[in-house]
DNA sequence: AGTAAAACGGAGGCGGCCTCCGGTCAAACC
DNA sequence: GGTTTGACCGGAGGCCGCCTCCGTTTTACT
C-alpha cells in the first residue's frame, strides 16, 4: 500500500469500505456455512456485486487467507502467553492446541490449508501463513528437544500436519473422547520415552 | 434380489447392464478425477441419462459405496495374507498400511468416509463399510494388546482415524518423507513402551 | 467545475445438480 | 406370436453457484 500512496494517488474510500464490507460478511459466512459457501451471496449481503467481490480476492483463498488475517492475531496472542511458560514441552503441547483451534474456526478449514502447506503452490495466498505456522512449530519443537522432551526425529512440519489432520477429524463430527484419545497418542508418539524408573 | 426374484418377476436386463456400465465408468472418472467428479458426465459416458443414475444411486455416496464394494475384496485378500502370519503386531501395522492404501483410492475419498464414519448418519450408505472397517481393525488391536505390544488405551476407532488421515494428507500431496515420519510416530503413540533396556 | 482513471455491478454464459413426465421396452400371459 | 402391463428410460428444464465482460458511476486531483 505504501507505494501506491507515496506514487501517486490517495486509495479511493468506496475501495477501503467495499473490502471491509466484505471481509466482514466473508468472515460472518465462513463461521455459519463453512469455507464452501457462496461467494455470490457473501456478495450480495455485503452490498457488492460479484465482480466487485472477485476484484477485490480473486479466489476464495485469498479471501479466505484474508479473513484469517484478521484472526490471527489471537494466535499471536496466545504465543505471548505460551512463552511466558517455562516448561518447553508444555509450550509445544500448548502451541498445537492454539493451531488446532486455529484450524477449527471454519467448517471445512484444514483442507484449503494442507493443500496451500505443500510448498509447490507458490501462488496460493494461504501457502504463506501456513508456512509462517509451521517455521513456529518447528521453533517450539526445537526448543522441546533441546530439553531432552521430544524425539530428535520430530519436525515441525510433522506436529503441524498433525494439528490439521486432528481439526479435520473434529469438523467431522468426531466424539470429544475419539479426539482426546487421539491428541494423546499423538503425544506419546512425538515425546521423548522418559528413562522409566 | 432374492426377494425380487422369488415374489414375481425376473429382473431386467436393460438394469442389469446399466448398473454395471454405471459402476465401470464411474469407477474409472473416481480414478481419473477423484470422488467429487462430475456425475452427469458420468452417466453421459456410460449411455445413459441422469436419471437413470440417480435411480440406480441416488446419491454421490451411494454411488461411492457401490464402486467401493467391488475394491473391497482386495482387501479381504490383503487380510487373508495378514493373518497367516503370526506377529500380532507386525499384522496391525501390515492392516493399518492396507487401509490407508484403500482410503487413497481415489482423490477426495477420505473425505466421505470421514463424514459417514461417525455414528449419527445412519441412512449413508458409507456408514456400514466403515463401521465394518472399524471394527476389524480393532480385533487386530486387541490381538495385539493381548500380546503386550500396544498400550491398553488404544481402541481401534483411533486407529480406524489415524489411517485415515494419514490418507487425507497423502491426498493432499504431501512429501513421501513426511508420511514416513508420521506414521512411526503415531506407531510410536500406540506401541507400548519397551522395557528399554 | 472539469477530467480522467479507477472502480462498480448487472447481465449473462457455463456447468453441475437433480427431477418431472411422456415415451419405450422387456417380461409375462394368453 | 401377439398383447398387455408396468417398470424403466432419458431428454428437457429449473435451480444455483462460478466467473467475466462492458457500459456506467464514483472518486480524487487540478
Amino acid at each position: 500500500m505504501s507505494a501506491d500512496e507515496q506514487r501517486g494517488r490517495k486509495p479511493r474510500a468506496d475501495v477501503q469500505r467495499n473490502r471491509a464490507a466484505l471481509l466482514e460478511t466473508a468472515q460472518r459466512h465462513f463461521l455459519q456455512h463453512g469455507v464452501g459457501t457462496s461467494l455470490e451471496a457473501v456478495a450480495k449481503e455485503a452490498g457488492v456485486g460479484p465482480a466487485t467481490l472477485y476484484r477485490h480476492f480473486p479466489t476464495r483463498e485469498a479471501l479466505l487467507a484474508a479473513v484469517l488475517q484478521t484472526r490471527s492475531e489471537e494466535l499471536v496472542a496466545r504465543q505471548a502467553d505460551i512463552e511466558q511458560l517455562g516448561d518447553a514441552a508444555e509450550a509445544l503441547e500448548q502451541w498445537l492446541r492454539a493451531m488446532e483451534e486455529y484450524f477449527s474456526a471454519f467448517s471445512g478449514l484444514p483442507d484449503p490449508l494442507m493443500a496451500a502447506a505443500r510448498a509447490q503452490e507458490p501462488d496460493n495466498p494461504l501457502t504463506i501463513p501456513c508456512s509462517i505456522l509451521i517455521t513456529a512449530t518447528d521453533q517450539y519443537v526445537r526448543a522441546a528437544q533441546s530439553a531432552g522432551h521430544v524425539r530428535a526425529s520430530v519436525q515441525g512440519n510433522d506436529l503441524f500436519l498433525a494439528a490439521c489432520s486432528i481439526a479435520w477429524i473434529k469438523g467431522n463430527g468426531a466424539e470429544k473422547e475419539s479426539l482426546d484419545r487421539l491428541r494423546t497418542l499423538i503425544a506419546s508418539g512425538y515425546r521423548q520415552r522418559d528413562t522409566q524408573a
